[in-house]
DNA sequence: TAGATTGTTAATCGATTAACAATC
DNA sequence: TAGATTGTTAATCGATTAACAATC
């Protein structure tokens, strides 16, 4: 579709716009000029306009950007508008946190299967939903085709069953275990979430603050 | 002290070089060159001596980077070897999750009070601490000093208590409210988590891989 | 129409990579 | 010493910003 590339700084800054335009249109607004976005966001009009103008002219010259139709812009784009199966791995703490926290339906995606290797975990429910032995994934994803996975299983058990769940088709991982999958599989795509080294960042930002 | 404005391009990797040098020092290893290093992260060698020597020539020609004292001197510059204290606001299912699941003190960190303003978790034990109420919070952090908060609340209640944080020389904010700080205070260093835009992520580069 | 604001090209800035002399 | 590998400069590449003609 708009499959000409579009550099990954462009793609990481969607999210946001689609965020902005969210808020935008729940406070009852119907249009914005890119000056006026980019004074509420922080960066610059000439960057929104161009980012915007990758994907095409979803403006209006002497106008501006019509909120409710760039959001739903935006949305296609990031394919949020097709619904992708999802499978969460790992129900410790955070996994249940993830489980229960995210609202996957706005993003596009449908929870519908949660596992855990832990005799303890099993049968336990969480959204409404069991958790499932590890046991008996590759069963569960012939079935039901799951396209996306987040991790929630340390690194040590990463391996084995990234190794599986590639096999099985998933495209997709949203990736809390330091385990680092793109380095092993081509055609997946991976977003890797690191607490440990945000805290880092900080650690040296507010060392290194002026003043 | 290493104050020359070091790009945050660069910042944004020093934690993944520290974890790689640590996975290689517990492997036994004692010394790497940069080639070897960019083999197995998955970047150039060029851009590790790059990165490194903005801070210092820690190698040696000929030989390389002794791994131990490499990931010593990383350390130093992100300053985890010393300690900074650490609260978390919100203790839902997300607040939870990271105040169990996050090894602090390897950052630099250590967890001092944890803050709800839910009656039915206030007195709870989470990682040997009480949950306290954020009624509290001015006094606490009049006696204790933390410089940094994770914030684990919802966008609504984010704003008022960010106001209050700042105001009691909160320095840097772990912000898991989708209420955009940086926006609103300078002074401060803020790195956000958007578990939302992650998948948003996600599922465009899903829809656009190629074959 | 006149004013506003986009789409788009050109200029700038910053980050990455390549190359190689210095040196262990 | 000879070989290896860094530190560092120069070249390339990409991303951001500025500018303005097109146009609603």
């Amino acid at each position: 579709m708009y499959n000409q590339s579009i550099s990954p700084s462009v793609i990481k800054r969607l999210p946001r716009y689609y965020r902005f335009l969210e808020d935008l249109e729940a406070a009852g607004m119907t249009r914005i000029s890119s000056a006026a976005l980019s004074e509420k966001m922080g960066i610059t009009a000439s960057q929104i306009r161009q980012d915007l103008n990758c994907f095409g002219g979803f403006g209006q010259q002497g106008y501006g950007y019509n909120i409710s139709s760039l959001k739903v812009e935006i949305g296609k784009i990031l394919n949020i508008d097709k619904t992708k199966k999802l499978i969460v791995i790992g129900v410790g703490n955070l996994g249940k946190a993830i489980a229960s926290h995210i609202n996957f339906e706005d993003k596009g995606y449908e929870l519908i299967g949660l596992f855990d290797k832990k005799e303890a975990f099993i049968g336990q429910t969480v959204r409404g939903l069991p958790v499932r032995s590890i046991e008996t994934i590759d069963d569960f994803c012939r079935e039901h085709h799951p396209s996306t996975a987040v991790l929630c299983i340390p690194k040590d058990n990463a391996k084995e069953i990234a190794y599986k769940l590639v096999k099985l088709g998933i495209k997709g991982f949203l990736n809390f275990s330091h385990y680092d999958l793109s380095l092993t599989y081509d055609n997946i795509v991976v977003e890797n979430v690191h607490f440990g080294d945000q805290l880092m960042i900080l650690s040296y930002n507010i060392n290194n603050l002026e003043n």
